[in-house]
DNA sequence: CATCTTCATCGTAATATTGCAATATACTTA
DNA sequence: TAAGTATATTGCAATATTACGATGAAGATG
C-alpha cells in the first residue's frame, strides 16, 4: 500500500499526472518561471534565485528533468538549463480542450 | 524538514503548484475527465468508475475540493460534484501564456 | 423503525516527498 | 597538479501521500 496504481490508469492520465505533479510544488513553478524569464537558457544562477540548499535546488531539477519538463546540457563547468517546449505545450493544449468544453456545456448543474 | 516550504513562495508560484499538484495523481485526472466527460455534474457513480476502494476515492476528491478544481453539493442521499470552471480556466491560462511566450522567442539555445 | 445506500472519517501501514549536511564528481584555472 | 567552482549523489530525518478496512453519519426505502 502507499504506492500510486499507476497500472490501473490510462497513459494519458498518467502522463498528465507525471506532468502535473512535476509542477505540484512551488519551487519547480518558480524554476519554470524563471526559465521563461531569462531569455535564453541558463547555466548556473538557479540556486540563487531559490530560497532553498543546493541539493534541494539539484534534485526538484531533477524532477523537473524526468517528468520531461525541462532539458539540461553539460555547458564547460556549469549546466546548461532549458524549458523542454514539448511538455508546456502538451499541458497547455489539455487545458485548452477543457476550457473549451467547459464554455460550450456552460454547466447545467449545481 | 520534509514539509514544503510555502511561505518563502510567491503567492502565484503557490496557487499554481496547489492546482498541479491536485492533477498530480491519475485518479484525480480521471475524475476531472469523468466530469467533462458526462454533461452534467454526476450524483454517486464516481467510485464505480475508479479501480479503487471507495474511501481512496473520497479522499481523492476532498483532495480536489480543497484545491478548488471541484465543486460538491449534497443532493439527497448521494452528493453531487461538478467542475469548478473557475480554476480550470486558470490553468488554462496559465499554460497559454507560458505556450504564448514560449511561440515568441523560439528558444536560442540547446 | 429497521435496513439499505451513499458518502465521509478514522486508524493504520506502506511508500513517497521534502530538505539539508556531508561528500563526491567533474570541469577550470592558476 | 592543486585549488576552486558548479552540480550531483548519498544518507538521513521530518513530513506527506496513497490506499484500504472498519466504522460512522444521514437520507431513502421497505
Amino acid at each position: 500500500m502507499g504506492a500510486t496504481k499507476t497500472e490501473h490508469f490510462t497513459d494519458k492520465h498518467n502522463s498528465i499526472a507525471i506532468l502535473a505533479k512535476a509542477l505540484g510544488h512551488p519551487a519547480r513553478v518558480a524554476i519554470i518561471e524563471f526559465l521563461m524569464k531569462v531569455d535564453t537558457c541558463i547555466c548556473g544562477d538557479i540556486v540563487n534565485e531559490l530560497p532553498l540548499a543546493q541539493p534541494t535546488v539539484s534534485q526538484h531539477l531533477k524532477e523537473l528533468k524526468n517528468a520531461g519538463l525541462i532539458k539540461g546540457s553539460v555547458e564547460g563547468n556549469s549546466i546548461c538549463y532549458c524549458i523542454d517546449e514539448k511538455s508546456l505545450h502538451k499541458l497547455q493544449g489539455y487545458f485548452a480542450n477543457i476550457s473549451n468544453k467547459l464554455e460550450k456545456k456552460k454547466s447545467n448543474c449545481c
